[in-house]
DNA sequence: AATTAACATCGTAATATTGCAATATATAAA
DNA sequence: TTTATATATTGCAATATTACGATGTTAATT
């Protein structure tokens, strides 16, 4: 046990859960709110900024990249992530369109 | 190790993260579509139509009741969960506006 | 009062996640 | 080419999550 039955959901609600839960840690939320401030980001930056070990940022990092939501480029010697703004859209209508085909009730 | 470090986050992102994460399993988003489309629900129903076991079903449930989004009314010697569409709404919200805040970008 | 039905809770095994030190890799600078 | 800097990867320890059988609890039924 411990692992979760994906083969008992649909696609459409695996995929859901897995962007809930790539955003479903403060690190994650706050490195998404750091780089959309900066409006440009290096790693080094983030690990100061959000007080976690390098190792642990670059985790992160990969994470958010997992499920598209973030892109990172090679500038020089440091590396420049961003938000994938089309992803990033998307992912928010898919969720937004969970809300609201979700919403009926009985008490 | 393996403790989130919730302490260097603000109040905000912590919450903002438990939504999403427990929003993070497919046997979540699972029991909130059967439930809107029932629009009622007795959990047994759900035991059969996910398939998982009771126990499952019942933590499950217990951990969407954690943040609201769930209700359960005692009904004779069964349960109506219902959806808290107050609640609902609110979150929805919460993180529209987190998607919406965290939108712009450098490359 | 005993029985049944519908959940909830407990205990536990299996697996996943978090975090970090150590190490690897890659590029710029000297 | 050595050195320094920035980030990625690996390996591991601690903790969390998932799932389920067994057992508790509560309320209707008999």
């Amino acid at each position: 046990m411990g692992v979760t039955k994906t083969e008992i959901f649909t696609g459409q609600q695996n995929d859901l859960a897995q962007f809930f839960k790539v955003l479903g840690h403060p690190a994650r939320v706050a490195i998404l709110q750091y780089i959309s401030n900066q409006n440009a980001c290096i790693c080094s930056d983030l690990v100061e900024e959000i007080g976690l070990a390098q190792a642990t940022i670059s985790q992160h990092l990969k994470e958010l990249k997992s499920i598209g939501l973030l892109k990172g480029e090679i500038e020089g010697k440091s590396m420049c992530y961003c938000i994938n703004i089309e992803r990033w859209s998307q992912i928010q209508h898919q969720l937004n369109t969970f809300f609201n085909k979700t919403k009926s009730n009985c008490c």
